[in-house]
DNA sequence: CATGAATGAGGCTTCATTCAT
DNA sequence: TATGAATGAAGCCTCATTCAT
């Protein structure tokens, strides 16, 4: 409040847009698109009803925007992978740690999942986006470094097109960290984690290799 | 149809909370908890609102009496896991095959994961029950079997506590299905599938491990 | 309410419907279609604003049914006109004083044809129906009078296709009625209204025809 | 447009309430009171919806100056009707003749008509200025010059006070027109609809008065 | 004057729930 | 048991109106 008074109209008016999404989104986490008032989002921003229909037009709207708001930030991971340098090895480890950062310890793109599970049947832009933005850049780029890998004798001789099953370890935590939060299961240590997730995945389980 | 009208009226009578049950987790799947009518339940079993309201206090309640039903046959994997010989690695491919089965492949027990996820928030026992009749007696078994191979030699010195590691690709591939469910992503050929997850859990990426 | 009480659940039902018709057409005619608030019909008839949804989709197809369920009663008169006999003259007289009781003196037939004229823009199959089950008979009746009386010579010849110039006392009778309702303007007492509006039309004003 | 850019900032600024009503006129006939918004008058404008809340306080106060505006020009026409000479007939053609012009043939009398018959109900006053200044003169004309003519021989002996008989074609082509608006029920032409008009008033329709 | 963001009362509509039959 | 008419709370959305800029 004593910060805002601060704002100019224009500020402010450049402000509410965000801030209403923002709103929406925990709300829209909170209790899925259906289960979701209008209202709490704008008690949310401390506005009315009103305001929110001045910057969208229907609850549908405002959804479909704030997912679109809160998908942008996963390309600049993508340009990171291009930059890697190292063996096969160190590069895919590289990004499978970017991936759990992105995907298992961000809240954002936990939640996102959350929402595409959940509300996908009704909204399949939705799926469509996350398809192309999330799931096909991870798997092309998985893919494409396994694909190296064997090919410079670094890694055994295993069919591509399962690279789901690579990255399936950060997936997994994503999920169980939106069903327990904390509850229950506890959130595993980021380090402890990776270590291990890494360890079975380039040695695999059996003392002696088939 | 032909079998039902065989049956005597009392048994027609009980099959009825039967039918509202299968009818709901329809709706509940395709709408979640705040997007279904009761309405729409009804309609799916042939009977109006007020008959739903018979057997159901609630629809609350309802939501929770189908959970309960789609979530028993989960038991019979457990105790046949009890009954298998062979080596370490023999007795968790057989479990993980199992599972894959169960959780992967079963379109009932997909929903219902889908249901945890997106409805765990306003269904805290939800959340509970799927802990303890699901998660934990998976886990609980595959880090046995670790210990078991590990004490045995079979297995590397992995740490254990770690079994979600293992069990990843199942429920990656459950969540992806309930994302795409064959739409952009292709459901993956269950015998591939699993040859390749277990050539890459047993013997690891690298050529050489270190 | 005494007699209500009496009425079976089936009385009561088929009766729902109509008394929501009658409560509508009242409140429609009172402030137009945007002016009139569902929940005011529904008062009127004793019933909550619920009721009324049961019964109609929407406040516009509840419009479209009111205006559907006041519009019969037209067909009876045009029947009656067949059955006359007696000069040209008399036949035209007898239909000019049915039209006058059904088109000025009926409220129904008058507030029906105040919601053609307000609400016609937004309902554009209200004129339509208008004008095929009113306009359309009464002028295709007058003509065949008219052209009946010039052929016989007891009319001048006259042209046709104007009969509206003929009926035109009426509508205007009934347009008056509707803007002053006895306010400023009084209802014209009918015998004295008919015999001059008569004696204009077969005589004219002038005292030595042209 | 290209005149409007000549003006000065001061005429701009002197006519905007004027564009408004323009609007408001518009906007109100083709919606009625009640469903008009004031945001579609104010585009109509060219200004936002403030602007029309700095000339007119109320959305009601905008109807009746809109209809004050537009209610004017009647008072011309009943001045010409004094200077006229000749027979009563003549006189009498010549004021009916107006009359149509004024009544049936000019959009903003006819749409204004329209607003009497449709909002009367919630505007008496609409319904007073339009007797005092519409209905009463014309009426008061009409009956004077049909004393005249029964008193100068020139028409028989007709009561007075129905001169809405005399005057009532007129009116229902405005009603019809009002309806149909070309739609359905054509126009008449203006030159055969007077001829046939005057011919009825003063012969009317019998070969043989009686 | 003009703007347009914000308000909030109020209308339409839905739907979980009840209850007399 | 089953019905379905009725309820009424509540949600989405609209729009006349205000006011700081």
């Amino acid at each position: 409040m004593e910060a805002q008074k601060k704002l100019t109209r224009a500020e402010q008016k450049a402000l509410r847009p965000i801030q209403i999404l923002d709103a929406a989104f925990e709300e829209f986490v909170r209790c899925g698109f259906a289960g979701t008032r209008v209202e709490d989002i704008a008690d949310r921003v401390g506005v009315t009803k009103g305001t929110v229909y001045v910057y969208f037009e229907t609850k549908e709207a405002l959804f479909e925007a704030m997912i679109n708001h809160f998908s942008v930030p996963f390309q600049q991971l993508l340009a990171i992978t291009e930059s890697l340098s190292g063996s096969v090895t160190e590069r895919l480890t590289s990004i499978l740690g970017l991936l759990y950062d992105q995907i298992a310890e961000d809240r954002t793109t936990r939640e996102l999942t959350r929402l595409v599970i959940a509300e996908g049947h009704r909204f399949p832009d939705l799926i469509d986006r996350h398809h192309d933005q999330f799931i096909e850049p991870v798997t092309a780029k998985v893919d494409a470094l396994i694909v190296e890998g064997v090919a410079s004798g670094e890694f055994r001789e295993v069919p591509v097109e399962f690279s789901d099953i690579v990255v399936a370890p950060i997936l997994t935590t994503t999920v169980l960290r939106l069903i327990f939060d904390d509850r229950r299961v506890p959130t595993p240590n980021k380090e402890a984690f990776l270590r291990v997730y890494f360890d079975l995945l380039f040695n695999g389980l059996l003392t002696k290799p088939r």
